[in-house]
RNA sequence: GGCGCGGUAGCUCAGUUGGUUAGAGCGAACGACUCAUAAUCGUUAGGUCGGGAGUUCAAAUCUCCCCCACGCCA
C-alpha cells in the first residue's frame, strides 16, 4: 500500500465549464484517484476553484454581485456538477480561502527573506471612471499601423501587429467605454526566477518519463529567447490575496493583492489544509511535506496543455524557492484539448456542451466513458454526436449492458434468481487464463495513467465474456446437460461480479448498479480465479434494469441542434 | 514570422531502442447463433504509413527540404 496525492488543475470561478474543461483534468485525475483506492493505496484527492483575479470581478459585476458573493455561489454550483459527474474529491477547496491567504502571504514571505523577491515600478494604464488599472486586453482603441477600431492594448487583431496600450488612438475601457485613461506609475513584485533556471532544468532533465506535451513546454519556456523570466506575483486588483510579508505589511505595496498565477497553485497545498479543518482528515502536513511524513508520497497532477507552464515552472519556482521541504510533483499528466465537432468549444459562443446540460441529458457515466476512451493524450480529440451515438450505444448497452442482460435474465428463466451449482472446465479455465492476462494488461495501463488504452484494455475485457457465452452456448447446453450449463451460468454471473469491480473507476454508478444486482462488495481481482469464484452456487442476486438505454437518432438529432448555437 | 503537437485503412486511433506478409475498435459486406437492450460471435474487404530526397542489408520508425491542420508566442 503506498500513498498519493493526486489534484487536478482548479477551474476558474467565472462560470460552468464545458465538456473540454473536464476531460482535460478533473476527470482522468477521478479516474486515476479511484483506481488506486481500489487497488487499497491510500489516496489524498483534491480539487478547488481558482477564484481570482479580473475575470472574476467582471463577472459579478455582470451579475450584479459582490465578488466574494459570486464566486461563493459559483463554487456551490461547481460542487454540484463535480459531485454529478461522480468526482471523487476528498475535498474540494477553495482559493479565496483563508488557509490560502495566510499560506500564500507567508511564501511570499519566505520567497522575500531568501531574496527571491525585487520591487519593480512599471507604469501602467490608470482607467479613473473605473478607478483600476486595466490589463492591456481591456483596453481597446484604433490601430496606429492599420485603422482597425478595435484594437486591443496588446495587439491589433486586424493587422496582427504588437502593440503597447499607449500607441492606441482614442483608447478606452471596454469594461466601462470610459476615455479618461491616464498613465500612472506602480509598484510590483518580481519573483526571480531566472535565478533558479538552472534548479528548474535539472529537475526537468530527470522527468524522462513524463509525457511528451509536458517536458517540451517547460523546455521552451526554459529555453526560448533570454530564457526563464522573472515574473511579476502582484496587481493592482481588489479581489485577491492581499500583499504582504509574511504575517507583516509589506511597505509600499498596500491595496495591491498577490497574481492569481501566484496563489492558484499554493491552493494545492491549501486545500489539504482545509480538507483537515472540515474534519475530513488529520495531519495534512504529512501530505505535502517531506520532512513531516510525505516522503513517502508520490504526486500526480492532471491537467490541460495550457496549465503546464504553470505548473512545470512557477509552482515548482515558488516551492523550490522557498526551501522549506514542501513535496515537489512526481509526475504530470497533460491532455490535448477536446474540438466540438470540426471547431474548439467556446464558452463566450456558447458553442458545444456545457457540464450542467449534459448531466441534464444524459447519466454521468456516459460521458465519463466517451470522454475517457478519447481522451485526449497525444493529440487533440474530436466530438462528434455522430461519434458519441455509435460508441456509447454500443460499448455501454451492446457489448457491457446487454452482457448482463443475457446472462441474468437466462438464469432467471432457466434457473432461479439465485447461482445454480456446477463445476467449471476447461472452457472456463481458458477464459480464466485469458481473463488473467487481460486484467493484467488493464492494471498496468492503469498504473502508466494511459487513459485511453486503459479504457480499451476494459472494453477487451467486456468483449470476452460475450465471446464466452457465445463459444459455450449455455442456451443449447442446457437441452443436454443441464449441470454443465448450470457452470457456464455461474461463470457468466460471477464475471458481472468482476465487471463491476474493474469498470467502477470509468462508470461508478453502472458498477455499483452491476455489483448491487450480484449483492457483492467491491474486492479487487488479484487473483482472477479466485474472484470468478467469488459468488458461491445458491447465491441470490437481482435481475437489474438495463444499465443503459440507447441514445436514438432523434435525440442525437435534437443534441446537435442544441447545442451548436448559443447557449441562452 | 518563430516555436510546439500532429498528418497511418471510410471514421477514431495503436505502432517500444529502424527488422519477417503495417495493427485495434467503429463503420461495410458475408456467415453463425437466438439467451439478451434487433443485442452477440466469426470471417472478409480496405492503407504505395502527407510529398520528395538521403542514410542503411533493412524505415511508418533516423537526417534534410517541402506541403497541410491545429495550437502557443512575439
Amino acid at each position: 500500500m503506498a500513498r498519493h496525492l493526486i489534484t487536478s488543475a482548479i477551474p476558474y470561478i467565472n462560470g460552468i465549464k464545458h465538456l473540454g474543461n473536464l476531460i482535460g483534468s478533473q476527470l482522468p485525475a477521478d479516474l486515476y484517484a479511484r483506481y488506486l483506492r481500489a487497488r487499497g493505496h491510500e489516496v489524498l484527492f483534491l480539487c478547488a476553484t481558482d477564484e481570482h483575479g479580473t475575470p472574476a470581478e467582471l463577472a459579478a459585476a455582470k451579475a450584479g454581485k459582490p465578488v466574494a458573493d459570486y464566486c461563493a455561489e459559483m463554487h456551490d454550483v461547481q460542487a454540484e456538477i463535480a459531485k454529478g459527474f461522480g468526482l471523487s474529491f476528498d475535498h474540494f477547496g477553495r482559493s479565496s480561502s483563508p488557509q490560502n491567504h495566510a499560506l500564500t502571504q507567508a511564501f511570499a514571505g519566505r520567497l522575500n527573506e531568501v531574496g527571491l523577491i525585487r520591487e519593480v515600478t512599471e507604469e501602467q494604464v490608470y482607467s479613473v471612471t473605473d478607478g483600476r488599472f486595466l490589463p492591456d486586453r481591456y483596453i481597446e482603441g484604433t490601430c496606429p499601423n492599420c485603422g482597425f477600431d478595435s484594437a486591443r492594448g496588446d495587439q491589433c487583431d486586424n493587422c496582427t501587429k504588437q502593440l503597447d496600450p499607449t500607441d492606441l488612438i482614442e483608447p478606452h475601457s471596454t469594461i466601462s467605454g470610459a476615455t479618461d485613461l491616464e498613465v500612472r506609475e506602480t509598484k510590483h513584485l518580481y519573483l526571480r526566477q531566472s535565478d533558479l533556471r538552472g534548479k528548474l532544468q535539472d529537475w526537468i532533465n530527470t522527468k524522462t518519463d513524463w509525457p511528451i506535451l509536458t517536458t517540451s513546454i517547460a523546455n521552451k519556456w526554459l529555453n526560448d529567447g533570454d530564457g526563464l523570466q522573472d515574473r511579476g506575483i502582484t496587481r493592482d486588483l481588489d479581489w485577491g490575496v492581499p500583499v504582504k510579508d509574511g504575517t507583516a505589511d509589506w511597505p509600499g505595496m498596500e491595496g495591491k493583492v498577490f497574481y492569481v498565477w501566484f496563489d492558484a497553485p499554493i491552493e494545492y497545498i491549501a486545500c489539504a489544509q482545509e480538507w483537515e479543518d472540515a474534519g475530513k482528515g488529520t495531519n495534512w502536513q504529512s501530505w505535502w511535506r517531506t520532512d513531516q511524513g510525505a516522503d513517502d508520497v508520490t504526486y500526480t497532477q492532471f491537467m490541460g496543455k495550457d496549465n503546464v507552464p504553470f505548473h512545470t515552472l512557477s509552482f515548482p519556482a515558488t516551492i523550490m524557492g522557498a526551501d522549506q521541504n514542501w513535496k515537489l510533483v512526481d509526475y504530470i499528466k497533460s491532455f490535448n484539448y477536446l474540438n466540438y465537432d470540426g471547431g474548439q468549444f467556446s464558452t463566450s459562443r456558447g458553442r458545444g456542451v456545457f457540464q450542467d446540460q449534459a448531466l441534464d441529458i444524459l447519466p454521468a457515466d456516459v460521458w465519463r466513458w466517451w470522454l475517457l476512451s478519447h481522451a485526449p493524450e497525444s493529440s487533440d480529440a474530436e466530438f462528434t454526436w455522430e461519434a458519441f451515438q455509435t460508441d456509447v450505444n454500443k460499448d455501454l448497452a451492446d457489448v457491457l449492458g446487454n452482457f448482463v442482460s443475457r446472462i441474468t435474465k437466462f438464469c432467471r428463466s432457466k434457473f432461479s434468481e439465485a447461482v445454480p451449482d456446477g463445476t467449471y472446465g476447461p472452457a472456463e479455465e481458458a477464459l480464466i487464463a485469458d481473463l488473467t492476462d487481460k486484467v493484467a494488461a488493464y492494471q498496468a495501463h492503469m498504473d502508466a495513467i494511459e487513459v485511453r488504452k486503459a479504457a480499451a484494455s476494459l472494453r477487451a475485457i467486456w468483449v470476452a465474456g460475450n465471446e464466452y457465452l457465445q463459444a459455450e452456448a449455455p442456451w443449447s447446453t442446457i437441452k443436454e446437460d443441464e449441470a454443465k450449463a448450470a457452470g457456464q451460468v455461474r461463470l457468466g454471473l460471477n464475471l458481472i461480479q468482476l465487471y463491476g469491480v474493474l469498470s467502477a473507476p470509468f462508470i461508478p454508478t453502472m458498477a455499483r448498479t452491476m455489483l448491487d444486482a450480484m449483492g457483492t462488495d467491491e474486492v479487487w481481482p488479484d487473483d482472477v480465479g479466485a474472484a470468478l469464484n467469488l459468488l458461491k452456487p445458491g447465491h441470490a442476486f437481482t435481475v437489474p434494469e438495463n444499465l443503459f438505454s440507447k441514445i436514438t437518432d432523434d435525440q442525437r438529432e435534437d443534441w446537435a441542434a442544441r447545442f451548436a448555437g448559443t447557449r441562452s
